[in-house]
RNA sequence: GGGAGCAUAGCUCAGCUGGUUAGAGCACCUGCCUUACAAGCAGGGGGUCACUGGUUCGAGACCAGUUGUUCCCACCA
């Protein structure tokens, strides 16, 4: 005896309650066991500044479905969760808040700002890990982590002090990216390009003891305070006789040379370039190779500094604007141009960054690289999609050492020590209590932090325990897949991958599933800026988070952006109803029954065809989801349970289950152990895509089982292969389709039941028609249906439909139009011939019959028969109608 | 400057290693409240798969080029 469904489906309720149940049932819970096969996959922790967007809803429930399939494949599944400090964008969230109550970040001070920002975490924390929980996510929360726990801060140390010992991090003065705003560094990755209206300042610098000046053009004239030399490119005959002399540089009256360097482009605009060491990466490697003094004229604000003489204290655009003006009125400016430029901003903050040499840390990459290269070179780490991987290596070809250090309060605190007496750094996992080289007791620790993504790249093995031996660790590292974003690529895939070789010696993960943006119905990013984002929760509110998770799986190819429907959603959700209501109807009819398997006889061909095809859509199901195909996997299940089962399935065995006949029994029996036996098989196919439904069909459906969750995933078996009944019901469908056609094309209402006549040479036909006259009659609107072998008893006035090998025959002869029938019979015979065609042209062509493969000549020839066979049929029709 | 993606029905997109007459959802048209479901059922219209060449017995799929479009990287001052 079952239980009872709600008559409708309705999210509601159902899905905080399983969710519950699963909690307390500890489903999610991994623990190490060497007698079963590991399957782990670690979160992109989410930041703890986000609340859920879109995208997290996507690669969130990417992730779960492969957890929840490999765990019903019998894998010892453990998806780590745990959330990210997101160091500069809690920090800046956090210095808005304080800014909101008129607090400055530097007069609360360090400590009281660090008390802050962990009652930020433990406020903000835990709400998108509640989210996480809405979307059904089966990870497995008792071992939830942080990016600044205790076991991730060792991690960092231990890495941080390792590969310093080892000199790949160190410490250096280069030109780095300053965000004036956030007040910081950043790294390479972090800065955005965007193209702005700017101009070309053509000037002319006096040479130095002639009448005589050189002209050049700049996007940014407030630089040439710190410039220390003009350059010409060496081939360039124009200027040969000016290197080595000198010109004045205007307001702080500096003699600098003009030198030759190969890094000027001679075609472009004058050929000369002004060299700011201090203010640009290019002319930074220019003042190294030829020894220039570097003079830094900025703030950390932006505003310049002493060393820009009378523009000191200027902010570095009206700094820009004065000198403009001076220069002009000097008659140093040559003219002004209108000019389209990137500007590299700040992707916090968008504020434009202002290249600086600085003291900072820096990772060194070129060594550390070599076995990331490798690993996706040689397979070892698979990308999927494999175009990633031109990105990848497009990323890898122009490594620069990454800056690591960062001006901000939140994250992890660089572990070196400065003497306070002789200046000497110690790198150590313990603040040193004497300086190692002097012996006084002063030492102050770097008051700078770690960028975020510096403990991120060590999320797959901190989480298990790592710098500890743990036996997590030895179990579940490497994890097997890593679902995420083609846009953190940089930032975060090939960090953990390169750092999982240092530290590991071994990969992180084997594969990585990318998947693209989640975009609104126009194809815009969803930010909150244009405010066109949807959230997810209020989608799973009104739809249920099993209508979401199918939309934002389906669709789709993996690594392409989406765009987002409320349409597609809806129509998700009616895909649930269905599922509901097919599993009611089954309910409803076993009520009261016991299903018993049934004896091999009593299997009908329509039972044999479903178990078949379901069969085959477990195999391929399970292939798709092997190589990532979610999308494609989920669609045959949708395709399967919609078209096949509820279309077609239950509508053939309906009046078998109608039936009151006592000897009706066995027939009976065996159609609801089908329906019962496939449907059960289709919600476990289903369940990795829609936990919630699935699990409450299942439960109710049988209340013996605990769970679908941890129940055994279907797998394809030969003496479930039916290929014989497959095609015989193929035949029947077919039979159907064209007698529903007709009765649709001449307005005869499904109530006006008419004989059907089966009329076929061929017993073999008969008797597949004969063994399926109850649900034949029943789907074709027939009063009855005659099978025979031929027209015995059937006039000309009746329409018919026609079919390989038999001649379908509906007498209704108050309703039929000789005109509208002969019609259609031309209709029918044009696309037969257009098929004839096409099949024949290819049997003639000798290079087919020579080159093909045999499987698909015989394939073509089967056609021609067939083909053949129902225009004689047709023409005989057509004749007989005169 | 370098690279990648995309271009298939009115709209949004699938189409895996080349093989029926190219699919889905939504939208549209027609008829149905047929005792699981109108969040439904049945039927229908709608596509020279961007263009041009090539490879092949066979191309939406593979190759080359062209056009349009989006994105990533680089950053010639």
């Amino acid at each position: 005896m079952s239980k009872e469904l709600a008559k409708t489906y309705d999210p509601h309720g159902l899905e905080d309650r399983l969710y519950a149940k699963w909690l307390e049932k500890k489903y999610f819970h991994a623990e190490v066991d060497e007698s079963k096969k590991p399957f782990t996959i670690v979160i992109p922790p989410p930041n703890i500044t986000g609340q859920l967007h879109m995208g997290h809803a996507l690669d969130n429930t990417m992730q779960d479905i492969l957890i929840r399939f490999k765990r019903m494949q019998g894998y010892n599944t453990l998806w780590q969760p745990g959330t990210d400090h997101a160091s500069i964008a809690t920090e800046v969230k956090i210095i808005e808040t304080l800014k909101a109550q008129g607090i400055d970040k530097h007069d609360l001070g360090r400590e009281k700002f660090l008390e802050r920002a962990w009652d930020w975490k433990k406020e903000y924390g835990g709400r998108i890990i509640s989210q996480l929980k809405k979307m059904g996510s089966s990870c497995d929360w008792d071992r939830e982590r942080f990016t600044m726990d205790e076991g991730c801060n060792k991690a960092v140390t231990e890495v941080f002090c390792k590969m310093h010992e080892k000199g790949w991090i160190y410490k250096g003065a280069r030109i780095i990216n300053w965000c004036p705003v956030c007040n910081t560094s950043i790294s390479d990755a972090e800065v955005e390009y965007e193209e702005q209206a700017g101009h070309f300042w053509h000037i002319k610098y006096k040479i130095v003891g002639e009448d005589n000046y050189i002209e050049f053009a700049t996007t940014r004239p407030e630089t040439m305070l710190g410039d220390s030399a003009v350059a010409v490119n060496p081939e360039d005959e124009r200027y040969k006789d000016l290197v080595g002399k000198k010109v004045i540089l205007p307001f702080v009256d500096r003699e600098i040379p003009i030198i030759a360097d190969p890094y000027v482009d001679m075609e472009f605009g004058t050929g000369v370039v002004k060299i700011t060491p201090a203010h640009d990466p290019n002319d930074f490697l220019v003042g190294q190779r030829c020894n220039l003094p570097v003079i830094n004229i900025m703030n950390d604000d932006a505003t310049i500094n002493e060393n820009g003489g009378k523009f000191a204290g200027m902010d570095r655009y009206e700094a820009r604007e004065q000198i403009v003006k001076e220069l002009d009125e000097m008659g140093l400016l040559v003219s002004i141009e209108d000019y389209s430029h990137n500007v590299g901003t700040h992707d916090r903050c968008k504020t434009t960054v202002e290249p600086l040499v600085k003291q900072q840390w820096f990772v060194k990459m070129d060594e550390l690289i070599k076995p990331a290269v490798k690993a996706v070179k040689e397979g070892e780490i698979k990308l999927v999609p494999e175009r990633m991987e031109k990105t990848y290596f497009n990323w890898t070809d122009n490594i620069k050492d990454w800056c690591i250090s960062r001006q901000l309060w939140w994250g992890h605190r660089i572990p070196a020590y400065y003497c306070d007496e002789c200046g000497e750094i110690v790198v150590a996992k313990e603040a040193p209590t004497v300086c190692p080289k002097c012996g006084c007791t002063h030492l102050t620790q770097d008051p700078d932090t770690l960028d975020t993504w510096f403990s991120s790249a060590l999320w797959p093995f901190s989480t298990l325990g790592w710098p500890e031996k743990t036996k997590d660790l030895a179990y579940f590292y490497p994890t097997d897949v890593l679902v995420t974003g083609y846009d953190i690529i940089f930032f975060w895939v090939i960090r953990m991958i390169f750092s999982g070789y240092e530290q590991m010696g071994d990969k992180p993960f084997k594969t990585v599933l990318f998947h693209g943006l989640v975009r609104d119905s126009q194809g815009r990013k969803m930010s909150k800026s244009l405010g066109n984002g949807i959230d997810p929760l209020e989608i799973i509110d009104k739809y249920g988070a099993d209508a979401l998770r199918l939309t934002l799986i389906t669709g789709n190819a993996p690594g392409n952006d989406m765009r987002f429907y409320y349409e597609r959603v809806e129509a998700n959700r009616n895909f649930c109803n269905k599922i509901w209501n097919a599993s009611r109807f089954i309910m409803m009819n076993m009520e009261g029954k016991e299903v018993t398997s049934p004896a091999a006889g009593d299997l009908e061909p329509v039972d044999k065809w479903i178990l078949s095809k379901c069969n085959r859509v477990i195999k391929e199901v399970t292939d798709n989801m092997e190589n990532y195909e979610l999308g494609i996997a989920v669609q045959k299940v949708y395709d399967f349970i919609w078209d096949e089962l509820c279309d077609w399935y239950i509508e053939m065995v309906k009046p078998r289950l109608w039936a009151k006949e006592e000897d009706a029994k066995a027939s009976q029996n065996a159609a609801l152990w089908t329906l019962k036996t496939v449907l059960i098989d289709a919600l476990k196919l289903l369940h990795p895509y829609m936990p919630f439904i699935t699990e409450e069909i299942f439960c109710t459906l049988q209340e013996e089982e605990e769970s679908i969750m941890i129940s055994k995933w279907p797998e394809f078996s030969a003496d479930r292969d039916f290929a014989k009944e497959e095609k015989e019901i193929e035949i029947m469908k077919e039979a159907v389709r064209g007698i529903r056609n007709v009765r649709t094309g001449m307005n005869v209402p499904p109530s006006k039941k008419a004989a059907v006549y089966v009329v076929s040479d061929k017993a073999e036909m008969r008797s597949i028609f004969e063994d399926g006259k109850l649900f034949f009659a029943s789907l074709a609107s027939a009063s009855e249906v005659n099978v025979q072998a031929d027209k015995t008893g059937i006039g000309e006035d009746a329409v018919s439909v026609v079919i390989a090998n038999a001649n379908i025959y509906i007498p209704l002869a108050e309703l039929v139009d000789l005109a509208a029938e002969k019609e259609r019979l031309l209709k029918e015979k044009k696309r037969l011939e257009g098929e004839l065609a096409r099949v024949n042209g290819m049997l003639n062509n000798e290079r087919f019959i020579s080159k093909a493969p045999e499987a698909k000549i015989a394939e073509e020839r089967a056609k021609l028969e067939k083909y053949t066979q129902m225009m004689e049929q047709v023409c005989e029709r057509l004749n007989a109608l005169g």
